[in-house]
DNA sequence: AGCACGCCGACT
DNA sequence: GTCGGCGTGCTC
C-alpha cells in the first residue's frame, strides 16, 4: 500500500510517497528514509500509486494518537496557511511524548517463562545478543508503551485550588490536616504548593493524596476568580445545537455565564471542551471561573509552562475524561479525543495568528475542527471578528444587553499637553472618591521619538528603518523592532548640537506626567515586557482590591476582564492606530476600544482624540458594533477585501536593496493574472539589517494562488520569502 | 531543515 | 596535490 506522509521538522509544504505492507492509521508516526537519514513521518492519506517508492521503515508508535478531524484540520491549515505540513503536525504530537515512553520486550509464547520487561532491563540482564537472538526466532517483540511515566511538574512551580466548592470539599474531607488545607485555600483564593506546605506544613505526599481524592487541584498558573463578578444572564443562554454561534458584548464573565450551561452539559455528556484565550496572562482568571462554577477539572496548555505541565494536559487530552481545555492558540493542536466544544475568547484577537513559522490561525483552524466534527463553537467576544457577521446566521448571534456607558472625548487637536485638562479633571474626582483609574496608552517607554531642536534629525536604529524610543528609567535608546539598545546622549549626530529631546509619549512619561499631578495618588504602570503574566494578575488584584489608584499600560491593560473599582477608563492615543497603513486598522481600533470599554460597569470612559470625525470613534457612542461592521463589510466588497477575497500577503527579505527589488518585481510579473496591489518598499524598509519588500495579492482561488506562487519561488529561490494569508494586521 | 555535490582558496 | 569553506539543489 503506497501512503502520502509529511515529514517531521521539514520546511516543505510538500507530501511525499512511502509503501508499507500492513495497513496504517490516519496521523501515526513512522520511521522513513528521506535524502540518506532517518525521518520521522505522519501518515496523512493513502493512495493509488505505481511510482516505484521507498518502504517506511517501520512504525513508531504502533497507533495514531490523532483522530481523522485532526489530520484533516492540518492538511486544510497547511494549504490555507502556506504552512510546513511536517511542523504542523510537530505540534500536535511534541516530541515529549516520547519522554514519557517506555519500550518493553514482551514474549510472544510462554515457552521461555518470561515477563515483559523494559528493554533496557532486557539488556542488562541478557545483552544485545539474545535480544537479536529472541527477535528473529519470534519468541519476543518490541512494545512501545506510552504515557507510562507520569510527568511530575516541580512543586515550586505549582499552584493548589479547591477543586470542589467549598460545602461538597468540607463534606468529602475527613481529616483535619484535609480542613486545614481547604480552610487556607478558600481564604487565599488558592496558593502556590510551596507556600501552602510552608503555611499548614502539611507534607506534599499528603496534598498529592488530597489531588487523587479529588479536593484540590495542582495547576500552574494561579487561579482568579474574584474580581469583580457580578450577575447573571445563564437564563438567557442559547441552545446550541451543533452550529457556530456568537456571544458578543458584555464583560468577559458575563459571556461565560450565558454559556455556562453549555459548558456544564458537554461534561455532563463526559465530552471535553477546549477553551482558548489569547494570552497566558488571561489563563488564570478563566480557569478560576471554571473552577468556581462548573467545578471540574481544568488543564492548562501554553507556551508559557514548563514541558512536564505541557506533558500532564497532553495526555489528559489524549485518556479522553471530560475536562475543560483552556489554553493559548496553542490549545489547537491539543489532541483531544472526546471534543465536545470549542469557545474561542476574543475571537478577534491577533494573537491567535500566528506569523513565525509555521504560520496558522487557531480561531480558524478551531472552527473547521468543530464544523468538521460537527460539535458546536463559541465565539465570545465584545466585537467578535469581522468575518463572524458575514458567517454565522444573525439567529445565532447572542447579544448581550448594553449597560449603559458614560463616553466622552475630548479633541485633542485644540490641545497642547499630552493629557487634557478635562481628563486632568475627571481623574481627580475618582481620586477623591476612591475610585480607580486606567489608563491605556499606545506605546511603551517614554517617548517614541528623539529630535535634534536645532536640525530636526530623528534618531533612527542602525539596523531597521525604524525610530528609536527613549526609555528614561533604564536612560537608553531603545529601537522596539528588534531590541538594539543603545546609551541615551543629547548629542545630534548630524548638526554635533547637544540637543537631542524626547517627543510624543508612552506608559513611562505618562506615568511621570501623572505622579506630577496627583503626587499622593498610588500609580502603577504595566509594560508588558517587564512584567510577567503572574506580576500582571498581581496588579490586577491590587488595583481591585483598593491598593492602587492609577494603572498605566499598554494593550495589556484592555483584558476585558470587569473591574469593579474603575471609575475612569481614558483611552490616551489609541486613534494613532488610524495612521497605519493596515486595511483592517479601523476595524481593530473599534474592537480595542470596545474590548476595554467592557472592563468599566458604573464608571466612565474618556477617549483623546484628534480624529474625532473619524465614523470608528462615532460608532463607539453606540456600540453599533453590527452597525459598524455591515458599513465596513460593504467597503471590503467594494475593495475585494477579505472576507469577500483571501488576501495574501507576501513578503521578501533580502540583504541587498536593488537585487530584492529585482527578485520581487520579477515574482509579481510572473503572477500578472492575479490582482495585486504592489510590489512595493516594506513600511519597515529596514529590518535587522535585510531590506523588505512585499505586494498583496487578492484571490478567491486560493489553492491555484499558492502552487504560482510555488513556481515563482522555485524559479526565484526560496530564500527569504514570508507568506500570510489572511493575517489580523500587515507583517 | 539536513545532506550531498561542487567549485575555489591556503595548507601538509 | 587535498582539506574544507559554504553556495545550490533535492528530498518519495
Amino acid at each position: 500500500m503506497v501512503y502520502e506522509v509529511a515529514i517531521s521538522k521539514v520546511p516543505l509544504r510538500k507530501t511525499f510517497l512511502y509503501s508499507f505492507e500492513d495497513s496504517l492509521e490516519l496521523g501515526e508516526r513512522v520511521l522513513v528514509d528521506f535524502n540518506n537519514r532517518n525521518a520521522i513521518a505522519y501518515v496523512v492519506g493513502l493512495v493509488d500509486s505505481e511510482f516505484d517508492v521507498k518502504v517506511i521503515k517501520e512504525r513508531i508508535d504502533g497507533s495514531s494518537f490523532l483522530s481523522v478531524h485532526d489530520v484533516e484540520m492540518i492538511k486544510w491549515s497547511s494549504e490555507q496557511f502556506y504552512s510546513p505540513m511536517g511542523q504542523l503536525f510537530d505540534l500536535m504530537i511534541p516530541s515529549f511524548v516520547d519522554e514519557y515512553a517506555e519500550v518493553f520486550v514482551e514474549p510472544i509464547s510462554d515457552l521461555l517463562g518470561l515477563q515483559p520487561l523494559k528493554l533496557k532491563d532486557f539488556l542488562s540482564t541478557y545483552g544485545e545478543k539474545t535480544l537479536d537472538t529472541y527477535l528473529k526466532k519470534g519468541y519476543v517483540r518490541l512494545h512501545k508503551v506510552t504515557a507510562i511515566k507520569t510527568p511530575r511538574p516541580r512543586v515550586k512551580e505549582l499552584f493548589a485550588t479547591l477543586n470542589l466548592p467549598l460545602d461538597k470539599a468540607l463534606h468529602i474531607a475527613k481529616w483535619p490536616y484535609e480542613y486545614d488545607v481547604i480552610n487556607y485555600l478558600f481564604s487565599k483564593e488558592g496558593a502556590k504548593v510551596d507556600q501552602l506546605i510552608e503555611a499548614t506544613g502539611i507534607s506534599i505526599e499528603l496534598l498529592r493524596k488530597m489531588e487523587r481524592k479529588g479536593l484540590i487541584a495542582f495547576t500552574s498558573t494561579p487561579t482568579l476568580g474574584n474580581l469583580g463578578m457580578e450577575g447573571n444572564d445563564s437564563s438567557l443562554a442559547p441552545d446550541l445545537g451543533n452550529e457556530e454561534w456568537l456571544v458578543v458584548k458584555g464583560s468577559v464573565e458575563r459571556r461565560f455565564k450565558v454559556i455556562l450551561n453549555a459548558l456544564k452539559s458537554t461534561i455532563e455528556k463526559g465530552k471535553s471542551v477546549l477553551y482558548l484565550v489569547p494570552l497566558w496572562s488571561q489563563v488564570p482568571y478563566l480557569t478560576g471561573m471554571i473552577q468556581r462554577y462548573l467545578g471540574v477539572g481544568v488543564c492548562i496548555y501554553h507556551g508559557g509552562i514548563s514541558k512536564s505541565q505541557k506533558a500532564l494536559t497532553w495526555f489528559s487530552a489524549l485518556k479522553g475524561e471530560p475536562k475543560v481545555f483552556v489554553g493559548t492558540r496553542l490549545g489547537v493542536f491539543l489532541p483531544i479525543r472526546n471534543l465536545g466544544l470549542v469557545v474561542i475568547e476574543s475571537d478577534e484577537d491577533e494573537s491567535y495568528y500566528q506569523f513565525d513559522e509555521p504560520v496558522y490561525d487557531a480561531v480558524r483552524m478551531a472552527r473547521r475542527k468543530a464544523l468538521s466534527m460537527g460539535i458546536p463553537i463559541v465565539f465570545s467576544s465584545a466585537t467578535g471578528r469581522i468575518d463572524d457577521y458575514f458567517n454565522v446566521d444573525r439567529s445565532r448571534i447572542f447579544t448581550i444587553p448594553d449597560d449603559s456607558k458614560n463616553i466622552s472625548i475630548v479633541d485633542m487637536r485644540k490641545q497642547t499637553s499630552f493629557v487634557s485638562q478635562k481628563l486632568l479633571e475627571r481623574i481627580k474626582d475618582n481620586l477623591e472618591e476612591d475610585r480607580g483609574v486606567v489608563i491605556a496608552v499606545r506605546r511603551k517607554g517614554y517617548a517614541p521619538f528623539i529630535t535634534c531642536a536645532i536640525c530636526g534629525y530623528t534618531k533612527i536604529c542602525p539596523r531597521c528603518d525604524v525610530a528609536m524610543s527613549f526609555h528614561k528609567s533604564a536612560n537608553i535608546y531603545k529601537c522596539h523592532q528588534c531590541g538594539y539598545s543603545e546609551p541615551a546622549d543629547d548629542l545630534c549626530p548630524r548638526c554635533g548640537a547637544r540637543a537631542l529631546f524626547p517627543r510624543g509619549y508612552g506608559t513611562e512619561r505618562i506615568e511621570k506626567i501623572f505622579r506630577y499631578h496627583f503626587p499622593s495618588a498610588r500609580i502603577v504602570r504595566i509594560d508588558s515586557d517587564e512584567m510577567n503574566y503572574s506580576m500582571i494578575l498581581h496588579q490586577l488584584v491590587e488595583f481591585e482590591r483598593g491598593q492602587i489608584d492609577i494603572l498605566i499600560g499598554t494593550r495589556v491593560v484592555l483584558h476585558g476582564f470587569r473591574l469593579s473599582r474603575i471609575g475612569l477608563l481614558a483611552f490616551l492615543d489609541l486613534d494613532g492606530l488610524l495612521f497605519q497603513p493596515d486595511y483592517n486598522s479601523r476595524v481593530h481600533l473599534f474592537q480595542q476600544l470596545c474590548q476595554g470599554s467592557e472592563m468599566v460597569k458604573n464608571g466612565e470612559i474618556v477617549i483623546q482624540s484628534s480624529e474625532i470625525e473619524s465614523e470608528v470613534i462615532q460608532h463607539l457612542f453606540t456600540f453599533d458594533t453590527e452597525g459598524f461592521y455591515l458599513k465596513e463589510l460593504k467597503k471590503r466588497k467594494d475593495l475585494d477585501y477579505p472576507p469577500f477575497s483571501d488576501l495574501v500577503q507576501t513578503v521578501l527579505e533580502s540583504e541587498d536593496a536593488s537585487i530584492g527589488w529585482e527578485i520581487i518585481s520579477s515574482c509579481v510579473s510572473s503572477l500578472s493574472d492575479e490582482k495585486i496591489l504592489g510590489p512595493v518598499e516594506h513600511p519597515v524598509f529596514k529590518m535587522k539589517g535585510k531590506y523588505r519588500f512585499h505586494f498583496l495579492i487578492k484571490t478567491n482561488q486560493l489553492k491555484k494562488t499558492m502552487l504560482r506562487l510555488d513556481d515563482a519561488f522555485m524559479r526565484l529561490g526560496k530564500k527569504g520569502w514570508r507568506v500570510f494569508v489572511n493575517p489580523p494586521h500587515l507583517y
